[in-house]
This record gives C-alpha cells, sequence and structure tokens, in this order.
DNA sequence: ACACCTTGCTAATCCGATTTAGCTGAACGG
DNA sequence: CCGTTCAGCTAAATCGGATTAGCAAGGTGT
C-alpha cells in the first residue's frame, strides 16, 4: 500500500552503525552491549526517519505477530455482543495487539476455513465465543493451540473458559425480591428455555433458575409457579396475558431475558396493571431496552464487556493457560420496576 | 503458537523438487514451464502434508496481506453496527481476506495509534468508519493510502464514501404518508437534530427533512408542525407529550428515529390514543426495538449490512479507487404503525 | 555439424526484521 | 612484553515464501 517503508537498514545507515547494532539498540535489549552514544544515534535516528518497524517482518522471525483472533458464531445476533469485542479488543490495545474478527454463523466447514486463515496469518491465540452460554466443541485445527473459550464450555477441551455467573445471578435476582418484600405471588416467566433449536442451550436458564429457588427457599419464599417458554417478547406477552386470564394474580414476575420482559410489560398494561404498583418485575440481560423502558427495568447485566477483557487478558497473560472456569459477575442494574408488594 | 508448521521446503522435498518447483507449482502460475508430472507430484505432496502457505512469510515479499484494517469511532454506541462490520467481513471473506477491528472512540491520538498499529501489520488498505453519517477528517497517516469512508464523508479526502441514501429516504417516507391518504396533521419528530454535540451530525437529519418535506410538497401536502429534539426516547416521550398537552391532534407522526418512535409510543399510548387508529407512525433506521413494538413500527431501514458489505467490496475491487459518493437505498419497511387516516 | 530455440528445472537473491557467532582494539595482569 | 579479558561492534544466517537469472538437455533449421 505505497510509499516506500523506513526500514531498519535504513535506519542503520544514518546512524552509521551495522543494522545488528540498530536492532539491539531498538529494541532496549541488554544482553549485547551497546554503547551509550551509539544507542542515541540510533534513537534519533529512527525519531528522525519516523522509522516504524514491520511488524510482520519480524513476526517471520519471532513466530509471534502481536495478533489474536477471535472466531464467534454469530457477532450480530444478539444486539449487545459488540460489547464482548469492544472489551476484547480494549484488553488486546492494552497490550499492543490487534484483534482479527472472524463469524462463522454455525457453519462447521466456515468455522474450519477461518480458523485456516487466521493460523495461516500467524496468530499468537485464538477466542473462541459464543454469543450465547452453550457448550461448544471446538474445530480440531484449535486444538493444542492457545485457545480461551468465551462465553462458552467445552469439557474435553484443554482450554480456560470465561462465562456469566448466572448461578449467582438468580440468587441476587432472589435476594433482591425477597429485601423488597416478595414471598409471595412469584411467577418465573421464561423457566429453563434458552433457544429452542438448542438442548444444551438451557445452561442460562437452568442456572438462573437454580440460583433463584434456591435463594428463595432459603427465605422462607418460593416461587408460585413457572412457565416454560421461548425468551422473547411476543412469547413474554403471550403467556403474562394468559397468565392473567386465567385469573392468575402475581406479586412478581422473574422474566428470564429482558425481552420477555418487554412482552410481559405490554400484556400488563393492557391488562391494566402497573409496574410495579401491582407487578414488581425482575429481568435478566440489561439489553438496551432495559433502561428505555417504563418504567425502567430492574435486570441483571450480563457483562459482555468484561466477558471479552477477561478473555484478552487471559490470553495475553504470559505462562500456560489453565482450564479453568472463570464466572464474571452479572451485576443488578436497580431501576424502576421492582417494589414492595402492595399488601392486599 | 505450537507445532512446526509443514512448510514449501518440506513439500518440494517430498516432491523431489526444488522449492522454486513447488513455489510455481502452487501458485498456479504459467510463465514459468512446469511439466504436469512435477506439478502433480507437488500438489499431491502437499495435500498429504497438509500444507497451508504461511501468509505472513508471503506477505513480506509480495507486499500484499490479504488483511483488511477497520478504523472506527464507536463499534458498539449503536446497538446495529455489528452489522456493518458483519457486511465488511463477508465481502472480505468472499475474497480471502481477513478483518482487523480497531475502535478509537473519538480519540485522536488514539486513533492515529491504531492506524498506524495497522500499518505496521501491512494491511492493504483500511476503511474508515462513522458510526453515525457525518464529516470527518481521517488522521495524516492515512493520506495516500487506500482507504473507503463508511458512513461518513470528507470532502478534501480523495476517497470514495459509502454512506445511506438518507435523502431518497425522507421522499420515501412521504411517499408512503401520502399513499395512505396522509395530508394533514403531518407532524415531524426530531426535525434535523441529531447528535447534540456534534455540529455536522446533522447531515442525516437535515437529509431526511429535505426528502420529506420534497414530496409532500410535490403530492399537495404539507408538515403542520416540526419539533427538533435530540433523538432518543425520552425526547420523543418529553415531545409529543408536550405537543397533545397543548392541544395538537396529529394525524401522523413522522419520527427522525426509531428510539424517538418508542417515547412517541408512550406519550400517545398515556394519552389514551391508539396507533395506528388515532395516529400513524413512520420512523427512520429500524433498530430492533421497531418490529417488537406494538404496533409493530414502520421504518425507513439503515441499510448497515450493505454499507458494510460495499466500502469492503469496493476496497477489494481491482484498481485504483475513485472518489465518489455511493449512496445506499434505505428501505421501507412497512409494518403496522401506519394506516389511513380516520375520517374526522 | 553448428547455431539457436525450447523445455523444464535449480541456484541465488530478496523481503525486513532478529539472532548467533565471531572479530577488533584497548585495558590489564604478571 | 605477551597472553587474557572484555567492551563494542559487525558479518552472516535465519524465518518462509516469491522471484529473477541462468543452466542443461533435447529438438530444429540450415
Amino acid at each position: 500500500m505505497s510509499e516506500r517503508r523506513v526500514t531498519m537498514a535504513d535506519v542503520a545507515r544514518r546512524a552509521g552503525v551495522s543494522p545488528t547494532t540498530a536492532s539491539f539498540a531498538l529494541s532496549g535489549r541488554t544482553d549485547m552491549r551497546i554503547s551509550d552514544a551509539s544507542r542515541e544515534r540510533v534513537l534519533a535516528a529512527a525519531r528522525d526517519l519516523g522509522y516504524r518497524p514491520n511488524v510482520t517482518a519480524r513476526s517471520l522471525r519471532t513466530k509471534s505477530t502481536q495478533t489474536i483472533g477471535l472466531v464467534s458464531d454469530r457477532i450480530t445476533t444478539t444486539p449487545f455482543a459488540g460489547e464482548v469485542i469492544r472489551g476484547a479488543m480494549e484488553a488486546a490495545r492494552e497490550r499492543d495487539h490487534l484483534l482479527f474478527i472472524t463469524e462463522a454463523g454455525g457453519d462447521r466447514a466456515a468455522e474450519s476455513s477461518l480458523v485456516h486463515a487466521l493460523l495461516d496469518r500467524q496468530v499468537d491465540a485464538v477466542v473462541y465465543a459464543s454469543m450465547f452460554t452453550r457448550y461448544v466443541t471446538p474445530p480440531k485445527e484449535l486444538f493444542g493451540r492457545r485457545v480461551v473459550l468465551l462465553n462458552c464450555l467445552a469439557p474435553d477441551f484443554d482450554a480456560p473458559s470465561v462465562v456469566p455467573d448466572e448461578f449467582e445471578a438468580g440468587r441476587d435476582a432472589a435476594r433482591a425480591l425477597l429485601a423488597a418484600g416478595h414471598t409471595e405471588g412469584i411467577w418465573a416467566i421464561g423457566g429453563h428455555q434458552a433457544v429452542p433449536a438448542t438442548p444444551e442451550g438451557i445452561i442460562a436458564g437452568n442456572e438462573r433458575m437454580r440460583g433463584l429457588e434456591e435463594v428463595l427457599r432459603e427465605g422462607g419464599a418460593r416461587l408460585e409457579g413457572v412457565i416454560e417458554c421461548d425468551w422473547d417478547t411476543l412469547d413474554g406477552h403471550r403467556e403474562v396475558s394468559a397468565l392473567l386470564a386465567a385469573g392468575h394474580r402475581p406479586r412478581a414476575l422473574v422474566c428470564l431475558a429482558d425481552r420477555v420482559s418487554f412482552g410481559a410489560y405490554q400484556a400488563l398494561g393492557e391488562a391494566g396493571l402497573s409496574v410495579p404498583g401491582d407487578v414488581s418485575v425482575i429481568s435478566f440481560d440489561d439489553q438496551d431496552i432495559a433502561s428505555v423502558l417504563r418504567p425502567a427495568l430492574t435486570t441483571l447485566r450480563l457483562p459482555h464487556y468484561r466477558l471479552g477483557h477477561l478473555a484478552m487478558e487471559l490470553i495475553l497473560r504470559p505462562g500456560p493457560l489453565e482450564a479453568v472456569v472463570h464466572r464474571v459477575p452479572m451485576p443488578l442494574q436497580s431501576r424502576a420496576s421492582l417494589a414492595a408488594p402492595t399488601s392486599g
């Protein structure tokens, strides 16, 4: 891409030293003796010429490209996935690394070919990411490589995982409910289900429900009912409408995803019930919409930025990677949809 | 990253030819004569050994890395920006290129340093992207380089731009309104304003308004009023509430962004007005939320995927780039919020 | 029979860095 | 005065390919 770049040979020539000396002076290595005078001259020459090392050339020798690859199933499906990338990117930048982004769209062949494309470019490591928490089997090309699993788990694959702490989030939801005084009329909408097509897709649902029920029980409360449905606005609307039509009068709704909450809001509104006056709502995810709903939604936030950041941090941390599961807390975003139950 | 890779020398050895012959056989070049027998043996050896060329090494000689860099102000601010990246990525992949993603967050120094990081890695070209349409001044490091401006304009910079066709979208909004029979009581909410902090940020607003008013006028209609406000849910809610409180009874609202529409929906609902029964709403952007609102929002879609795709296509198209502005159509998503005005 | 092409291949160089091996001159010790 | 040590540097090899220059064998034309 245009204009001959200044090379180290140019710098060496201008400083009146050999390329070897220039190299050592510039890299600041001390195992080869360079006089202060020479070093200064090299540094000055580099500065004057605006020298920048050719990372590609260096990589050929050093085997390190300062480049990380990210392979994901889908980047754009979930609207907040960008935060994952941003987290990874910023962590990379803090250590002078750059990020290749790829997306296989769930296609195994495409995935393999993308991993090859990354390896052909000598990436130092790969982040293998899923856009919702689930079990995966990374392509065989990644075996034995430096890999971190992001938002997914692979028991047979020797690599660390970074996932949201769904279980603790479930517990926190229950704690918030109890703290507000809710012990009766609590319904879970969305239940254990996540994505219908993916049997393993129920990690988030299961964990959230497990934590929720556990702390509720400890607090002497319990769920009045669990409604299993897909995690979407339409489903939330349909199920909550049905619930109300059946004569139930919930005091608190635990929606397993913000999209479900939005549907619940709509159903509640149509039935003339107010949030949180008549019914409290607590939710999971903290999508954009959560803060814009009226009333603003109290929800447990999926820590996408931190997920991406931590995955990259692990990769760039020196030393071998340990196959540990790192659970990132899901902070409670306390907003307006949760309040004390009205007596009666 | 582990395991010695098979090199071309290995392939040549196994095929019993020189590396030169292997190179020519593998690249399929015809300007050097290689017998069919030799070629076959090289190809077979490569296949047997699972040979993959080291792109980094090749780049050193050829100056082409099959790698494109993307520099943006913010990737995650707008929830649909992921589609831009996906479009660019897929276009890149169609031509066996990979994409570096970087984000400067509006910081000029960071931007320069990221561009350097890209150039140090010998990217073949750079996509300079903004997350909302505006005038920009790319960093000087990009002058003379192969660059495409994505979602932004820079008159003094010799490079093509790819932007949404906001003007035509405004015209299409007007056409949709007229086709539904609206000629009176049409209000624009959001007006020319876009982002308060950015004086150049009004391109989208200006163009949309210009197209809208032009076609309305041609159709013998006109706007009853234009309300200038920021493009956010809160603003939409506040302004529409105020409008109704002032005794106005709009028949159609043109919201300059979906977020504004959402606020308008809330205000309308609170006032007991139904969409589209009492008031029609047409909007711009087509964010996720648009299809999930009740009734689903009729809106002119920002063609993010195509924007990203076209930018990358231009870059990968052989030959020099021409400093032309490419306008990508914003398709009308006809949903339920626009209907004929009720008489009376 | 000799100059002249072709064909089919290889040796050597290059790309821009890093790194290893080795060389030179001064200081030092005895 | 001679061998040793050490500071300070350079030549050359290396990484994995692409590319240029050139060479040997066989065929052609005259």
